[in-house]
DNA sequence: TAGTGGTCTAGACCACGAA
DNA sequence: TCGTGGTCTAGACCACTAA
């Protein structure tokens, strides 16, 4: 690349290691060492303070793990934190196959909860998609969901896919995060008909709200069997 | 507190810094400027680079944020992406006043069970610790801790503290790591009782195995009342 | 212009781990 | 003993912001 000189940034040296030691070191196995500080030293002709700079994002990264008096190794990769999927994909990670029986979906008009919640006014459009759902056969969960409409032109009419996220996903609306309030209760009289549950079971209640950068895309209701069903929650940062 | 010396870690310079700087700022509005760099230099008569090794952990936590050619300042709070904390933590972020009422506090043999979670033998020493737990003074839950006694000696002997993680950070070892299961149930007979809710009610049934970077410290089982408490999960990336 | 944070130097001593 | 990372010094020049 011969071109944009102009944009290139004066080359920093901390970022100069620090690449140099990223690109050796990734994909590599977790224990491989990397280059000891005083070698990147001698190798780049730099101060010390400046190579530990470079090794100091690298590690606060997640990619390098400091051992003092041994060396500094690759880290493990780190457990993921809170990652965000959908029922489809939760699913799979458990090992199951996942299957869903529509229910009911429609376009609808926001109710005052629903469009406080999808950050729009009431009346405005939703889709109201209600879903029953299994995995490997077995009924799951109740799924209730309401989408922004504005945000999903023609969703409706195109047929509606399995996995919800995906399908966000391939409009370029995967949801970057979302809130989940996570409760507990008696299941109501059609809960317990279509879960296949004695009356005044527990289920287990999980309100989300998800949204792409700052804007509401979906908010839903579910409602799980918990015997069939255990949410699992990571916490924390490092590690 | 004179004693114990012989345990009292040399005082890192940068982490005198750091955590004199964090007095000042913490709680301090969003904005308000933190002491310059050359200042603090000044003031405690060490290099910049010392100061800047302590400002530079209280903005990777979060707390500070720099500004090139302005200064530092007290950042707003980031939106925390499942933060790990405790009852007594959880229960002060609501806004509620954290109360306990420890039914049982006691050494004991680890089971089958609670050995695996804390990564022990069966007949381990733990600490047995169940509390009652209220917020406001209203009844919230029943929670059921296994502690790792060898990583904790004297603990049941120092007097129990009111917030677990607290002591746990006391002494080194704030868990930075967690798993909750979270299920949904009717109460026994006996949580029933102790929460005092009609029987067959539901509860909210929450596991944790809480770690210090790979080493379990805490196991436990929680059951809160769903009609006084909502789990909140924040899930996906930052933002 | 004065003050700020960002980068960088060329050393130093320490505690710890492995051989 | 030797090499590692952890800490620390006492400066320096830069780009940027605000007065």
């Amino acid at each position: 690349m011969t071109q944009a000189v102009g944009i290139v940034q004066r080359a920093l040296k901390h970022v100069q290691v620090r690449e140099h030691v990223r690109l050796l070191v990734e994909g590599a196995d977790p224990g491989t060492p990397a280059p000891s500080e005083r070698e990147l030293v001698a190798q780049f002709g730099v101060a010390r303070m400046t190579v530990r700079q470079a090794m100091d994002a690298l590690v606060v990264e997640g990619l390098l793990e400091r051992m003092p008096g041994r060396g500094t190794f690759v880290a493990r990769p780190r457990r993921r934190v809170g990652a965000l999927t959908g029922y489809t994909e939760d699913m799979r990670q458990r090992g199951l196959l996942p299957e869903s029986q529509t229910l009911l979906a429609r376009r609808e008009q926001a109710g005052p909860g629903v469009a406080r919640a999808l950050d729009i006014s009431p009346g405005d459009a939703v889709i109201h998609w209600k879903r029953l759902r299994r995995g490997n056969g077995q009924l799951i969960c109740i799924e209730d969901a309401y989408l922004n409409e504005v945000l999903l032109p023609g969703f409706l009419q195109s047929g509606m896919p399995t996995s919800l996220y995906s399908a966000l996903e391939a409009r370029g609306l995967r949801p970057t995060w979302a809130e989940d309030s996570v409760t507990s209760d008696l299941a109501t009289a059609e809960e317990a008909d279509l879960l296949d549950v004695p009356k005044a079971s527990a289920v287990l209640r999980v309100a989300r709200r998800a949204l792409v950068d700052q804007r509401p895309v979906e908010v839903s209701r579910s409602a799980y069997r918990p015997d069939r069903f255990t949410m699992y929650v990571q916490l924390g940062s490092n590690a």
